[in-house]
RNA sequence: GGGAGCGUAGCUCAGCCGGGAGAGCGUCCGCCUCACACGCGGGAGGUCACGGGUUCGAGCCCCGUCGCGCCCACCA
């Protein structure tokens, strides 16, 4: 079969694709004895285009999957998609502008009607985009946040919550979202430093001539001021509490308290207090039974009690009563202020708090179970310092507020008497109210927190509430693989969602990774135009270079940058695996192979599955780790440096002889393919489609690599005495090469060799650089291996123990021999020199592990050999 | 204010258990060698931010300093 010398994806990826959905390899069965290992994606938004973040996301779960399949294990990953609340209804609402239609004119019915519509139309582009990744996901299994089962599970949690007590109705200060017109969690809300002022406003004290300082950074609020604040053992203002002051511009008399919560270090020492519109105040306000006074729309313009201010927006009522309050002579003084202001994450508009009666969940005792998962070592981060972040965020949790203002999502399962207004939590619409008997009784507007459903996801997508095999099988499931980004809004309550409704963590481990950034470290945005699409990656490199690129040289929790060189690099990568079974498959030419009796073994054979063998090992032992990075490096390293650079010349020299033998080029071949075969089967996790591709060919067979076995170590395949001569072999080559190339030996002049070593138990490896050289003719340009006696005008190639000459005297330039030598007599000084030093250390030689020093002295002796060498060299130019 | 990171070759980053500093890209030199120029061979390039400490031995462990972003937080 003749292959293209370039390796091209694009003829083979969709087509691998297709075929593995065909033959269902990607299926698990709940039923099979095999042990199981389950992944549940993070849902991508319906709103989503595939970005980096997801890129890497599912790249690594692949990775994992595909690796745990191969291991033997019943490997599902659970694919599926989030309704995404507030992104999707900010995202139709504005689409259907754009047409002209009014969301409020539609109404809640229509409206819904046309996001089901939307998700329909656009909502399954993302799942296309994750296929052509490679994601090996059970599409059998595929699952959305608001589907029927995923729906059920989020009403029987909202009953159970409520029922417990856990859930409960309550008017509280909650961040408002002034555009999207809802309330947020904290979780919602970023806090970013801006340059703001800080106003110095005078109070005056009623009943005196006088007035109290009072700085704010929101003068606006100051229309629902209800008191102001000191700080009980505050003596300056020990004679103002219990007091009045007026409130200026408004002409209110309001009180003076005392609150250990006002600091006394910090501005004037006294605080005005806004209950309505600050959580502190708000608090303080609940102690001191302070009237709360809202003074905001929804839409952040000021409402009926601001006064001559209403109608305006917060930030023109500011300015106006910044200007009124100089006017009228309360001013005092602005200052320059650099404050957090919050904003929603998803519009960035700056949220405003307001007292609003919502729902809300009853953290504490949720998060519980959810810090002893850590401390009971049923949950761990990968990193391990990704536990403390989690940790922390569950101690100073607040209770959820979990009831949104928005019609797309899973509506509240809560009615109301429309005559007495009893509240009744109930799957379904009650026939009447059970406290009046009224039968008329209306569903609550609000819908719930998109994570409220993400929550759940572990086990809802796997059949919970019924008690199904699957559930049975696959949970807990064994994995999460998340960007740390989200460890707050949702690996936290996925974390007691679990512990709560299954009374089990939902995962063991938890991969953390970081950003993927652009080329100059800046975070991926919309705003700054400066993100990559994936899908133009994969369509210029294939998606097997983009994997490679996200997963190598990064270690979990750190963030990577992006750019083309990188990918450019892996896709060389694709392309040299594609040649290596080229070359493989050209000269296999069909024939049918026997595997070789180890007699018929050359030591370089030997080598090169021995260190296969060592390879599969050392990148199972990172694998298991989540070490991704470093395990790829290891195979990647193999394939390039010792099967390419190294196996493949050596083995050229029997395949190229084969008219003479036979045998020994059906070996050499033999162990090509077995060892590549090898190779792509530790690769394949990391780019599947390419050793798919390469693997059909160089079997022949109907077998699929995605579903062939893992490469376990084999005791039978170690050889380490033919690794160490490999060692030394390697050595002696780059020596000859490093002479040649120093000396500006022209490449079209070969010589001979003569080898020779003092050292008996070199033997065998003498027999291994002489087959090993020749092959390697057109590096090292050696033409024969010489018989007989050196001579003089012979150039020496020291290594370990082992001295090769090339008869190259005439066409060496002894200055820059001399020179070459001196460099080398330097090292080999310095190191003489290190060693001695070591080997001198009383402390060494009695505290080190005696295999070091036994170690130690062997370099030594090593070192002095060639020393020795080297002046004799010296000597005789 | 608190927390956790990062600082290693020109650039971007690895470095597992403490035991002679690595990769990719770039650069320089030589090669279109019958798998691959998306390649082959050879080279240059590092005070592992800085200062202490522990240790026979520190890029790695401990303390401190400087620099850089990050997360959390109700000082108005």
């Amino acid at each position: 079969m003749e292959l293209a010398s370039n390796y091209d994806p694009k003829k083979i990826e969709d087509k691998w694709y297709r075929k593995w959905e065909e033959e269902k390899a990607f299926h698990a069965d709940a039923d099979s004895p095999k042990e199981p290992f389950t992944i549940v994606i993070p849902p991508p938004n319906i709103t989503g285009k595939l970005h980096m973040g997801h890129a890497l996301d599912e790249t690594l779960q692949d990775i994992l999957i595909r690796w745990r399949r191969m291991q033997g294990y019943n490997a599902l990953w659970v694919p599926g998609t989030d309704h995404a609340a507030i992104s999707t209804e900010v995202r139709v609402t504005n689409t259907l502008k754009e047409q002209g239609i009014d969301k409020r004119e539609i109404g809640r019915e229509a409206f819904l009607e046309k996001v089901w519509e939307w998700k329909e139309e656009y909502g399954g582009a993302i799942t296309e985009q994750l296929r052509k990744l490679g994601t090996s996901c059970d599409w059998d299994r595929e699952r959305f946040t608001m589907d029927e089962g995923c729906s059920k599970a989020v009403e029987k949690v909202f009953l159970d919550l409520y029922k417990k007590g856990y859930i409960y109705r309550g008017k509280r200060i909650i961040n408002w979202c002034p555009t999207c017109k809802t309330s947020l969690s904290d979780a919602e809300v970023e806090h970013e430093d801006q340059a703001g002022h800080f106003w110095h406003i005078r109070y005056p004290i009623v009943g005196t001539d006088d007035a109290v300082e009072i700085a704010t950074t929101r003068p606006e609020t100051m229309l629902g001021d209800t008191a102001i604040a000191v700080h009980p053992d505050d003596e300056r203002y020990k004679d103002l509490v219990g007091k009045t002051v007026i409130l200026p511009l408004v002409n209110k008399e309001i009180p003076v308290v005392a609150d250990e919560y006002v600091d006394m270090e910090f501005g004037t020492g006294v605080v005005k207090i806004t209950p309505a519109h600050d959580p502190n105040d708000f608090e303080v306000g609940q102690r001191h039974d302070l009237e709360v006074i809202n003074i905001l729309n929804d839409d952040a313009t000021i409402n009926e009690n601001g006064g001559k201010y209403a109608g305006m927006d917060r930030y023109e009522a500011r300015k106006a009563i910044v200007e009124d309050l100089e006017a009228g002579g309360y001013l005092v003084k602005v200052q320059e202020h650099l404050h957090a202001v919050g904003t929603h994450d998803r519009c960035k508009t700056t949220v405003e708090p307001m007292v609003k009666e919502q729902w809300f969940v009853r953290m504490d005792e949720l998060a519980k179970p959810a810090i002893e998962a850590i401390e009971k070592g049923e949950l761990t981060f990968v990193p391990e310092r990704f536990n403390k972040v989690y940790l922390r965020w569950l101690y100073n949790i607040h209770d959820w507020c979990i009831s949104r203002q928005i019609w797309w999502g899973h509506r509240i399962p809560a009615y109301y008497c429309d005559e007495c207004g009893e509240i009744v939590v109930s799957s379904e619409k009650p026939g009447k109210c059970p406290k009046c008997g009224c039968e008329h009784l209306t569903q609550d507007e609000d819908t719930l927190d998109t994570w409220f459903s993400s929550a759940l996801w572990p086990f809802s997508t796997l059949g919970w509430p019924e008690d199904t095999k699957d559930l049975r099988t696959f949970y807990p499931t064994s994995v999460l693989v998340t960007g740390y980004d989200i460890i707050f809004f949702w690996v936290v309550r996925m974390v007691f969602s679990g512990y709560e409704h299954t009374g089990k963590s939902p995962f063991h481990t938890v991969l953390i990774h970081g950003l993927v950034r652009d080329s100059l470290g800046r975070k991926m945005s919309k705003s700054l135009g400066n993100g990559i699409d994936p899908l133009e990656v994969i369509d210029k490199y294939g998606a097997d270079a983009l994997r490679l690129t996200l997963v190598t040289g990064n270690a979990p929790g750190n963030d990577m940058r992006y750019y083309d060189e990188r990918v450019e690099a892996s896709r060389n990568f694709a392309n040299k695996m594609w040649n290596a079974s080229r070359f493989i498959l050209m000269n296999l030419d069909g024939a049918e192979l026997e595997r070789p009796d180890d007699a018929d073994l050359l030591p370089a054979d030997k080598w090169i599955m021995s260190a296969a063998n060592t390879v599969a090992r050392d990148m199972t032992e990172n694998m298991d780790k989540y070490e991704l990075g470093i395990a790829v490096q290891k195979v990647h390293d193999f394939v390039w440096d010792e099967f390419c650079d190294w196996y493949i010349e050596i083995a050229k020299y029997r395949i190229y002889n084969r008219e003479n033998d036979p045998k020994g080029a059906a070996a050499a071949l033999w162990v090509l393919r077995d060892t590549l075969a090898k190779a792509l089967k530790l690769m394949h996790p990391f780019m599947p489609f390419v050793t798919e591709e390469i693997y059909s060919v160089l079997t022949g067979g109907e077998d699929l690599l995605m579903l062939a076995d893992w490469p376990v170590y084999d005791e039978a395949l170690s050889w380490p005495e033919e690794e160490e001569w490999m060692g030394k072999v390697k050595e002696m080559v780059r020596g000859i090469r490093n002479v040649r190339s120093e000396m500006d030996v022209p490449p079209s002049k070969k010589t001979g060799i003569l080898i020779e070593t003092s050292d008996e138990d070199l033997a065998g490896c003498i027999d291994l650089i002489k087959e090993s050289i020749l092959p390697l003719a057109r590096a090292t340009k050696i033409s024969r291996i010489a018989d007989g006696d050196k001579t003089e005008n012979m150039v020496p190639v020291v290594s370990s123990g082992i001295t090769a000459y090339l008869p190259l005297a005439e066409l060496v330039d002894l200055d820059k021999e001399r020179e070459r030598l001196t460099k080398e007599k330097e090292r080999l000084e310095k190191e003489l020199a290190r060693s001695a030093a070591m080997l001198s250390n009383e402390k060494f030689l009695s505290k080190a592990p005696e295999a070091k020093v036994r170690e130690e002295k062997e370099k030594q002796i090593h070192y002095q050999e060639m020393m020795e060498q080297v002046k004799k060299q010296l000597e005789n130019l």
